[in-house]
DNA sequence: CGGGTTTGACCGGCGC
DNA sequence: GCGCCGGTCAAACCCG
């Protein structure tokens, strides 16, 4: 999890597509890096099959997954259900994107709900959920040190409901992150 | 005043 | 068992 060197491709000689994905953004789609260790087990998380609808255009991609039983961590507090409950671990989609901006507006309202420095990163990890009530997906945003213009986002979850803002420069982006995603 | 951010504390998983 | 680390909570704070 330290090094997603390995795992991301990007800047492995690909010239980081360059083509400038409208505007200032150079997008990378990451595989879906789930944990590369803790996925050993099926048991530990259930794939559920069926759309994931990015937003109400109806965009697909197979980041994610999920969602099955989050149960009560949503909502009023988190209780103990994580003995009752087997664990569900949710995949993650992952990519970055050559920006100055840490946050991209995706056209979904998040509201950050913690922020940790990490290891081997001088740039803090920020954590966001979206705040459409009921709807569970979580992203992390975090600058990479070792290339201070890459932003490395990672989403967990599907959104249930129709995107909040359209945004017509996003779109664009999703639509690439369709062709290149194999998560 | 409502909604979002900040930040220290807490918790659980994991490796040693 | 212990310590490290990532992820989350929640109170305090900020801002429009």
């Amino acid at each position: 999890m330290d090094n997603f060197g390995a795992v991301f491709p990007y800047n492995s000689s690909s010239p980081t597509s360059q083509t400038d994905v409208s505007s200032h953004l150079s997008l990378d789609l990451m595989h879906d890096y789930t944990h590369t260790t803790t996925y050993s087990n099926n048991d530990d998380y259930e794939q559920v099959e069926g759309d994931r609808n990015l937003g109400s255009t109806g965009k697909r991609s197979n980041c994610g997954s999920d969602e099955v039983a989050l149960d009560s961590a949503s909502g009023s507090g988190l209780v103990n259900s994580k003995k009752s409950h087997k664990k569900v671990r949710k995949p993650k989609c992952a990519f970055q994107t050559r920006s100055q901006v840490d946050i991209l507006d995706d056209g979904y309202r998040w509201r950050k709900y913690g922020q940790k420095a990490v290891k081997n990163n001088k740039f803090p990890r920020s954590y966001y959920r979206c705040t459409y009530e009921g709807c569970n997906v979580k992203k992390q945003v975090q600058r990479l040190s070792k290339d201070e213009e890459v932003v490395e986002t990672t989403y967990e979850g599907t959104h249930t409901h129709p995107i909040e803002k359209p945004n017509d420069n996003f779109e664009h982006i999703l639509t690439q992150m369709q062709i290149y995603s194999t998560c």
